[in-house]
DNA sequence: TAATAAAATGAATGATTTTGAATAATTTTA
DNA sequence: TAAAATTATTCAAAATCATTCATTTTATTA
């Protein structure tokens, strides 16, 4: 057997199983301990994969470290509770519009087992779709340095040629009376926008967004399903008084 | 039997298996260990096989494609310089197109003092353009995972909007009669694109890449100013037969 | 057609690379 | 800590490779 085959084989026994132990190579290829030990050392140069101990695995890529993001984890857990409600909504082979936000961020391991698609502004959310392989396109546009989302006019006229069957997203205000709000007016476009192209309309919001009410009106609060832990009973059932606005609480 | 169809047949069970064993081909084609060699070498100067030890593979090999994460650290130094050299073509404000790749992220750094605005498809290239606060536009498409790129037509849509003052490739392969070429022809596609949309083109090329040729052609070796640290004075003297080809070289 | 040049072939040689086994050194496990 | 497993190192045999040269085949020209 060639070198270059065995190579192949191993890579290909990598990239299915992740690592391999040694033996399992000697004894699958029908070479010495020898041959496979020098395959890896060379693999290994090629930067092609990781020896360890007994055997190899497989380059784990980093990709796109995360940069400034997922350091405000004050409400971890209750977003994590929040996108897993809102993943339930999800269905096989959906196609889903997933907005930049921390608490959108808490879907995406729910998704791969639903195997959508997934079109987000959020490069926060690129390292982990990648890591996870979920297909993804990227919504193209000018980064907003702030926020890590791309946004823009050029990001609109992107977003324009596609539609979803659902779409999350963040908020920064819910107000009954002012509707979904958030601070920048371009963002505000973009969900608008998400909204107008989606079938439902999911907005995840944690228990310190209800009842707030920021610089740019997005919606009404019945143009989307809301999403919350919070347990206010008082804000919950004034937002209810609208018949068309639906609610969903976690517990 | 002729030169000629042993050279077919040759290829033809490349095709078919990927690899083949010398041995294999004496046995089959009736003729001489020495004549498949020469065969073999005859292929590979035309850039149809590649020969290894006891045999020959198909040029790409499939299994083996480095992702970026393992291209990395391999010659950075040689790419450092590269990027340097190719970034004193760039003037103050600028709009430039950045393609995805190793050696045109070593460019980054020095983009902040020029004021530029920085169009790119590459997400490797995103932490830092962030981290730098350049201005930068964000190529909208598919997520491609092997070499954490964006492209397909969606992708070629959105940058068809814009054009460029200049643009800086990466490419594969560089070769004087098979021009500039990339294995994948989604990105072969995008680069093209970018090509079409600039006022100067310049391809970032280390050493390893010179004289090679990969499955997609991209672009005509003259169709953009080639910037390389190598010193094979005879592929350079090669490329310079033509003489609408015009090449960089760092020392 | 014969004479000649050019190209392709096969065999032989020595150089290089790959391989497997043996053993010493190291790491992991109990 | 000792035993077991894994790794690194070394070496000789085997396989493969590059080079050379004589021979055959093919092409060219007189």
């Amino acid at each position: 057997m060639l070198t270059t085959e065995r190579h192949e084989f191993i890579i290909s026994i990598l990239k299915k199983q992740g690592t391999v132990k040694l033996q399992e190579l000697v004894d699958q290829l029908h070479a010495s301990e020898s041959t496979i030990r020098r395959d890896l050392v060379q693999l290994e140069e090629m930067k092609l994969l990781k020896r360890v101990h007994g055997g190899a695995s497989l380059l784990q890529r980093k990709g796109l470290e995360p940069t400034t993001m997922e350091k405000q984890n004050k409400a971890t857990a209750e977003k994590q509770l929040i996108a897993k409600r809102a993943s339930a909504f999800i269905e096989k082979n959906d196609c889903i519009y997933l907005d930049a936000g921390t608490t959108t961020a808490e879907m995406i391991p729910y998704l791969k087992e639903k195997n959508v698609t997934v079109m987000t502004n959020g490069l926060m959310h690129i390292p982990k779709l990648i890591e996870l392989e979920i297909k993804t396109v990227l919504v193209g546009g000018t980064i907003k340095f702030s926020t890590n989302a791309v946004i823009g006019s050029n990001a609109g006229q992107f977003l324009n040629e596609y539609r979803f069957d659902k779409c999350f997203l963040g908020m920064n205000g819910i107000h009954h009376e002012m509707g979904f709000t958030t601070p920048d007016p371009e963002e505000a476009l973009l969900k608008k926008l998400a909204i107008n192209l989606s079938n439902e309309t999911y907005v995840l919001c944690d228990s310190s967004k209800l009842n707030e009410a920021t610089f740019t009106k997005v919606a009404d609060v019945s143009d989307a399903i809301i999403i919350t832990d919070s347990n206010d009973r008082e804000a919950i059932a004034q937002l209810q008084k609208n018949p068309k606005v639906k609610v969903v609480t976690i517990s």
